[in-house]
RNA sequence: GCUCCCUUCGUCUAGAGGCCUAGGACGGAGCCCUCUCAAGGCUUAAACACCGGUUCGAAUCCGGUAGGGAGCGCCA
């Protein structure tokens, strides 16, 4: 029997992090044991499904690389499936048509509350559902009264239920539409899941699951229930932290392959290992291996799993990533030749594209002024000698490289008597605006030669202007 | 309220009765390297929720307590 999984989610809402990590682990599932992957929409509620969230869902699952093989299939496509098999178990005496208003049911409820009792239907129409007029009923599933039903956890291990303590669930309302204990079930029967993987929150819905199951004399599939995933602070995640979009992710400069990272890690381990690959997580992944108890959100841990992930990527398949964060904080990028050399001058140092490309901006376009801090340091009288030094050196190159950069400031610092650090910061702050940059030589290699040597004389000009105005510097 | 679930460093986790003086990772602290920022290297602090039991021996098994969570809809 080959392993079928399927994620499915209802389209009231983006894909956040936790239906993301789902999807994983079933995508997973399947991958490792050669099965298949099917995509499924559960929109019977119509009120809240909508085609946006359905794109938005495809659009994340797409950005972290997680195919389906089948689907997706949208159960509103089923619903004539869905009356038929109610009809079934109409007729097999599994269900019934229940009369009982929303008003007597609200009583019912908030009746048993009082009484400190579970909030139950307590099966008034069962055996005896009487018609009346004008009422359209909505169909009920006849759970057994007596027994225990177990289910089998594949992460939780065995949970019994008494049969008693589950009601006659609703399984068509009135209107006719199917409700989603039921096409759960319809739906995993008929696209023969063989394991079905999802939050536990669901663990409580599959004693009723199974006992639809065992009505319609289908064997359920495996279930393995998956802990839930906090926020940072240990609450459950809310948009402030982590309950965002995973396109979020992207638009704050995360690669896919550091998200898929970290939320593999999240509630499944393989020894010590913390970096898996696609192919490694595939081939480890074992659903015996998933914890039970929820965690929280470590966002440093993102940080640092994305940054292992740009600094290792190809700087040539980063490039438009950065282009399009550059464009994003408004910074044009006229010469995209350019952003392969400025990735990889910047891949150790930013935790993000984002940052990444607000770290970059002066690689594109002129900055209107000094960081006053640097300036105040590096743009002095006492730089002056230094700064005009190297600008004549690096006037003087015929080869624009980084290592002829590199001597050509050694050079400068040597001849001034002074570190390297003196003449290379004055350096840094002419070209780039701020104290903060990658290394000298490349920095300039990639500026390039015009550019560089334009900045310098406009730091020169600017010192000559500022000392001139402020006679203390001359003492 | 009832039913079900969970509990190892701040966080993610390893741990299936002796290998545990509890390991790794992120983050923290310190040192080294260094033209800035990083990256990197080394070092370091930090946990078995609690109480009882079983056992020669328990983080691991059992019971209870406490704390946390989920579900209890003509939502999914």
């Amino acid at each position: 029997m080959t392993v079928r999984t399927r994620f499915a989610p209802s389209p009231t809402g983006y894909l956040h992090i936790g239906g993301a990590r789902t999807a994983l682990f079933c995508w997973l599932y399947a991958r490792h044991h050669g099965g298949q992957f099917i995509l499924r929409i559960e929109d019977t509620d119509r009120e809240r499904s909508t085609q946006a969230a359905v794109q938005a869902i495809l659009d994340g699952m797409q950005w972290l690389d997680l195919k389906h093989d089948q689907g997706p299939f949208y159960q509103t496509h089923r619903f004539e499936r869905y009356r038929q098999v109610a009809q079934q178990l109409l007729t097999a005496g599994h269900a019934y048509h229940c009369y009982c208003s929303k008003e007597e049911l609200e009583q019912m409820r908030a009746e048993q509350l009082a009484r400190k009792q579970k909030p139950r239907y307590d099966g008034r129409c069962r055996n005896h559902s009487i018609p009346r007029a004008g009422v359209q009923p909505v169909i009920r599933f006849k759970n057994p009264l007596t027994g225990q039903t177990v289910v089998n956890d594949l992460v939780r291990g065995q949970v019994v239920y008494d049969n008693s303590e589950l009601d006659d669930l609703i399984i068509a309302r009135s209107d006719g539409t199917p409700t989603y204990n039921f096409t759960v079930v319809v739906d995993d029967m008929d696209m023969q899941i063989t394991h079905v993987i999802r939050g536990d929150d669901h663990l409580n819905n599959t004693p009723r699951q199974i006992n639809i199951f065992s009505a319609l004399r289908a064997p359920p599939p495996a279930y393995a229930h998956l802990p839930m995933i906090l926020g940072p602070d240990g609450a459950k995640l809310s948009k402030r932290h982590g309950a965002v979009s995973v396109m979020q992710y992207r638009e704050e400069g995360y690669l896919p392959e550091a998200v898929i990272n970290y939320l593999v890690r999240l509630g499944w381990s393989h020894d010590d290992q913390e970096i898996f690959s696609r192919d490694e997580m595939v081939k480890y992944f074992d659903i015996q291996d998933v914890n039970k108890s929820a965690s929280a959100i470590n966002p440093e841990k993102l940080l640092w799993l994305n940054q292992h992930y740009i600094k290792s990527a190809d700087p040539n398949t980063l490039a438009p990533e950065l282009g399009w964060q550059l464009g994003r904080i408004g910074v044009p990028v006229q010469d995209p030749a350019k952003l392969a050399a400025v990735v990889r001058a910047q891949l150790e140092r930013a935790k993000t594209l984002r940052e990444m490309a607000q770290a970059s901006r002066f690689f594109f376009e002129e900055f209107s002024d000094y960081d006053p801090k640097a300036a105040d340091k590096n743009l002095t009288a006492e730089s002056l000698p230094a700064l005009r030094d190297i600008r004549a050196r690096l006037a003087l190159l015929n080869d624009w490289s980084a290592p002829a950069v590199h001597s050509a400031l050694e050079a400068a610092a040597a001849a001034l008597g002074l570190k390297l650090g003196k003449v290379a910061q004055p350096v840094r702050v002419a070209v780039s605006g701020s104290g903060v940059s990658p290394p000298m030589d490349v920095t300039l290699e990639v500026l390039g030669r015009e550019l560089s040597l334009a900045r310098l004389d406009r730091a020169i000009g600017w010192i000559a202007a500022h000392t001139a105005a402020d006679p203390e510097l001359f003492g």
